[in-house]
DNA sequence: GATGAATGAGACTTCATTCAT
DNA sequence: TATGAATGAAGTCTCATTCAT
């Protein structure tokens, strides 16, 4: 007698899915249990069979969200020869994530604003973003370092990198009319030549 | 017998600010109406007297703090000569706006995620936005237009940038230590001078 | 204008009135909070308004209930000229009370096994067991100061007579045919003139 | 190949075993049927294919408890010559129920508040009180017949003493301080002996 | 204008029981 | 026999909102 498959993982999986797909249509306060059973197809005691309560899969969920996007485009990064053709192709697949992540970006946030000023979801971010902002700013180093880019303060730039992708994924998902690939394009050009006439300014 | 006094408008504002600080301090949905209550000294009944809902409350309270803010860094620009010093002084304005904010940037992502896409709320906050950019891209398009600055792509950046100092601001609430004076300042530098050094590079 | 008048202290008793009913009847644990809603014909906000949890309605239940009981008995007995009488008026009154609580001695100790030894049903029990036993030690000591009782152990006296009536209480809920009354004196008669024949046992 | 050998006695015997360390630990609707499955080391299907519902489960385990006590005590008591001696030692061996029993007279007291008025529990434990107490009667008959005792209501006396041990063992579950042995001994011996006074008082 | 007791729909979670393997 | 994933009814409690006073 052949023992039952284990369906554990693609349960989990389902669920996850279902809980993403009404997270981020309706929020995590504004999503029931309910609704995330209605979507998964399968029964409520199956939801708290695999996840123990509604913040442990939302838990799950960011998490499954987050390892989609920090994986594919670290490595696009490590494919580029120069510097600039880092930055270049890590913007192109920053804009990309903003596209991917759509309701995502807003959904950690919420979560965030919750249990006043929730240690538990805090670290898990800060986490995220900490790793994210040492592949940036190991661009910004290296290019430095070979003289491929000024002496600028890195630290601050990787900051402000990181902030205005974050901040463009926002305004994606509020206005989704915004051209966010010329947008970054024009970005990065503006950040690569400087703003500052070359000629002598009247 | 002489009509009461009007004491409207200073109720509307003792449960604005009420509501304000229950709203910073736990987030829209982990608010509840007797919070309000207990903050704000005024009775059930009197806030549903002044607001006819929650919803109402929040949206009140909510462009009662874009007000402030708003008014106070668009002054500021408008003192400045050349655009650089305009850029550095409106950069300088909203770093300010990050630490005064607070919790109100996860406040208005997290009231947006509600209400499965809230046209009503989009409408108001794009609208905030949309004013805010115009004074930003001015500045470029200005500084463009006097040979300041080059001819860059302004729509990009009025963009980027606002992304960006929004992004500051959600990183500075979940991350206190972040400097965000030298952050910025490293930011425009490197902006103004551009990334790539004038020599030949190897 | 005349202020509302207070009717808490009314609806307090309404509530505790309709709980009782349900507890004796089912149970601690099978009994819902909407089975008190529907006894109480108010409202579950109403009486989550009076009490705070389920638990905390059920700590006033009892404590009425107790109240009520050990009042009526203790001025019975203060009426009483010589210990004997004392003692027969004691199980006369116990007796009673065994009529009257019906229900609720299982209902107490039910509560009491819940909670992995509960420290806080346990005090309250405690208490209000070693107030009663006050009460009947005083019995016996007095009997013996006067002479009229023999050098007997009160203490032992005391803890015996109280199991004997709350264990004469439970079955008597169990089985309603036992005739109390009858059952009581026969033991309280047994008790003073003493179980072993005066003459020689052959 | 060899049939299995029969496991259904010891496997019966291990899940009653591991329910009764359960249920008298945190009470009947307290326990759940995983709690079981945990203490036992079996899986929910065994359990479920031993018995047949949770209630099943008590009923068998409750018994299995009573069939324990009510063996030992009886036999202790049929090897005294007297009837005073038979009734210390009655007496002694129900002390010595109360501490094993632990936390077992609650836990029928809770079952038997539960189903609104259950008739299926209410016999079961009747019947095992019933067995009991015709054996304290015995002995009190006993002792009328052969003039040991005087001629007391034998009825009234064993519903007392029956109720009385219950009752202690109650206390002593709640209040483990209390010194059963001399509390037993001091009780028994004032009913041999009589309260009243023989001589004249002074 | 102002109060706060009252309402009741709806949220999250538990758990006895079943059944395909 | 035995397993344990799956079910779903039912339970406790919350909270935005109303309305008699």
């Amino acid at each position: 007698m052949a023992p039952r498959p284990d369906v554990s993982t693609e349960r989990r999986a389902q669920i996850i899915e279902a809980a993403l797909t009404c997270f981020t249509r309706k929020g995590y306060v504004n999503t029931t249990m309910d609704d995330i059973v209605a979507e998964s197809g399968l029964s409520k005691g199956a939801i708290y069979w695999y996840f123990k309560s509604k913040d442990d899969l939302f838990e799950a969920a960011a998490n499954s969200v987050l390892e989609r996007v920090a994986e594919k485009s670290l490595t696009a990064i490590q494919a580029c020869e120069t510097s600039t053709e880092r930055l270049r192709v890590g913007a192109q697949s920053m804009v990309e994530v903003c596209r991917e992540i759509e309701g995502y970006f807003g959904l950690v946030i919420e979560f965030w604003t919750q249990n006043e000023r929730g240690e538990k979801a805090i670290s898990f971010w800060a986490e995220m973003i900490a790793q994210y902002r040492r592949g940036i700013k190991a661009i910004f180093d290296m290019g430095v370092r070979t003289g491929e880019f000024k002496p600028v303060d890195t630290d601050a730039l990787a900051w402000m990198i990181m902030a205005a992708y974050d901040g463009l994924a926002a305004y994606h998902m509020m206005m989704p009319d915004i051209d966010v690939d010329k947008t970054s394009e024009g970005f990065i050009e503006a950040l690569l030549k400087g703003l500052e006439a070359d000629g002598e300014p009247e």
